[in-house]
RNA sequence: GUGAGCGUAGCUCAGGGGUAGAGCAUCGGUCUGUGGAUCCGAGGGUCGUGGGUUCAAAUCCCAUCGCUCACCCCA
């Protein structure tokens, strides 16, 4: 039987020429971002699922159903005794094997003692609280049912909850990243940075994963491109630089058409009040809402402002703005921002209705739009998050960066076409004859050492054939090597879009082929 | 999680009950030291998968899987 295997749902493959646009963007990113003095972190793709599951808040639905999480079992033995409880077999007319199972279930509860007792809970505690509750309960009803004596079907049902809440203890401890601002904060925090002399800049590059239904622009594996300035500088001059920073690299990466937007949403102190003001306002229209924003209105009444629904939109019009609710504070950073912004003439627009929908922004946040991309327009988003580095147990640190999705720019660039037919390949060697060939690997290796993309047939050819080859490979060049060229001590230098050859010596060659192979590598 | 559309060669697609097709691509020949063109030829498929109807199913019916797009949510 055969089985064709294919990409897993939602990841995909980049093969050339298109992965040489990826390179391009990520090339561009390093160079621009090196300028305005930030450099890269490397961080895992996997992180604790707690980190994420603090940072982002438990109920965001990248937590609560879009991560991709999985099982770290080594670091103890709790899930030795959680597989023996959870994946016994139902034998009650057995008592060893009921003693068995009852002494699993005993030692299960003493690990989810200690894992309570740890001072770093990497399992959701509350979840381990619930399970051990529970179990604790039914152990002892279990005890009491096989003293008296029970009904099999009455054991049957206890023992089947039992195995039902073991198996709510499971180890999705680990989560595969779905952004990256919690991983390098915990790192910012786990080395130290604060410690460092000035502000910390950094930017990452790599993938992200998220567990939902893929579409246009938008995968299970995608990539980002972010940065993040952690440090004690809340200076609206450095939310502005950032973002600078961001339309520079956009600007070189080629998008002429995009959309910056930016809001403030306020601070800790204004923007539980606005909120608050914001529901009992929904309260009094909300039978002329749909029921995703009337779901809302309880859960996230910031939400509302963003639903797409046309015939809601008159009614989201007459909401009140959080610029009006803004404190002091907040709405004096707001307004230095822009002007910051305007001192880089930077065009924005201001769209009150813009709220991150992750819990830790807080005041300036961003977006930054561009068209052609179907449903997902927005490229990039960000802002600021001053409270984050505390919330994961760190020194008090403010916080700004922004995430740009590599799918959705490399989309709006469409350029695949563009880039695909450049010259790749810079030589392809031909070679006719045994001692020929002697002659061609010791040519092909040195210029390979000189920076020039070599191709070395490895059978011998019919030359026709051969130079077929080479234009199949989009070569540049071809070097021919035969008896003529043996005999004297030349080489034939072809160029494969004039079709013009050259008998060149070695040290010839050399220098021809490092003038044009240095132009090419420096447009790269 | 919800809805819609589409699954036939590597790619783009025809065929809508009676022998599995075209163009492009690939490989070979034409062509034994000169590529791109022409011409000739070849390989490549359990028509997504499973079941049903039928003498006969790529075709009709059912189920299932996959892909795509949209909703939700987000970058």
């Amino acid at each position: 039987m055969t089985h064709r295997f294919q990409a897993v749902k939602g990841t995909r493959d980049i093969l050339p020429p298109e992965s040489a646009l990826w390179n391009r963007v990520e090339q561009t990113a390093r160079r621009v971002f090196a300028t305005y003095n930030f450099q890269e972190i490397r961080l895992p793709i996997l992180e604790q699922r707690y980190l994420f599951e603090r940072s982002l808040g438990y109920e965001s639905d990248i937590v609560s159903k879009q991560m991709f999480t999985l099982e770290d079992r080594e670091s103890s033995e709790l899930w030795v005794w959680r597989d023996l409880v959870s994946d016994w077999k139902l034998r009650i007319d057995d008592p060893l094997a009921l003693d068995q199972f009852e002494y699993a279930l005993k030692r299960l509860l003493q690990c989810l003692e200690v894992e309570l007792q740890r001072e770093e809970k990497i399992l959701r505690p509350e979840i381990l609280q619930s399970a051990r509750d529970a179990l604790l309960h039914n152990a002892e009803k279990l005890r009491e049912l096989r003293e008296k004596g029970i009904t099999p079907q009455g054991l049957e049902v206890l023992i089947e909850t039992i195995q039902l809440e073991a198996a709510t203890v499971r180890g999705e401890d680990l989560g595969l990243r779905p952004e990256a601002t919690a991983s390098v904060v915990r790192a910012y925090i786990q080395h130290g940075l604060h410690t460092r002399p000035g502000l910390t800049k950094l930017y990452y590059i790599g993938p992200m994963f998220r567990r939902e239904r893929p579409q246009k622009g938008r995968y299970r594996q995608f990539y980002q491109v972010g940065a993040e300035v952690l440090g004690s500088s809340d200076h609206p001059a450095l939310d502005a630089e950032v973002i600078e920073m961001l339309l520079v690299f956009l600007d070189r990466c080629g998008l002429r058409e995009h959309t910056l937007y930016v809001n403030s949403i306020g601070c800790s102190d204004c923007r539980p009040k606005y909120v608050e003001r914001l529901r009992s306002e929904l309260q009094k229209v909300k039978d002329h809402l749909g029921a995703d924003s009337r779901r809302r209105i309880e859960t996230n009444p910031l939400r509302v402002l963003d639903s797409k629904l046309p015939e809601e939109q008159p009614i989201i019009e007459k909401l009140p703005s959080i610029l009006d609710h803004l404190c002091d504070a907040c709405r004096d950073h707001f307004q230095k921002f822009q002007q910051e912004l305007k001192d880089r003439s930077l065009a924005y627009e201001i769209n009150k209705r813009l709220v991150r929908g992750l819990d830790y922004y807080i005041r300036t946040t961003f977006e930054v739009t561009a068209p052609g991309l179907g449903a997902q327009n927005a490229i990039c988003g960000g802002g600021r998050y001053d409270g984050l580095v505390e919330l994961l147990g760190g020194p008090p640190t403010k916080g700004m960066g922004f995430a740009l999705g590599t799918d959705r720019l490399l989309l709006a660039l469409r350029q695949v076409e563009e880039s695909g037919g450049k010259d790749q390949l810079d030589v392809f060697m031909v070679w006719l004859g045994a001692s020929a060939l002697r002659a061609a690997r010791m040519l092909a290796r040195r210029l390979r050492e000189q920076g020039i993309s070599t191709e070395l047939l490895y059978e011998e050819t019919k030359l026709k054939k051969a130079l077929g080859l080479a234009d199949k490979s989009s070569a540049r060049y071809a070097v021919l090597i035969g008896e003529d060229e043996l005999a004297q001590n030349k080489f034939t230098l072809r160029d494969m879009r004039s079709g013009q050859q050259r008998a060149l010596s070695e040290s010839e060659l050399l220098q021809e082929l490092a003038a044009s192979a240095g132009a090419s590598a420096a447009e790269e």
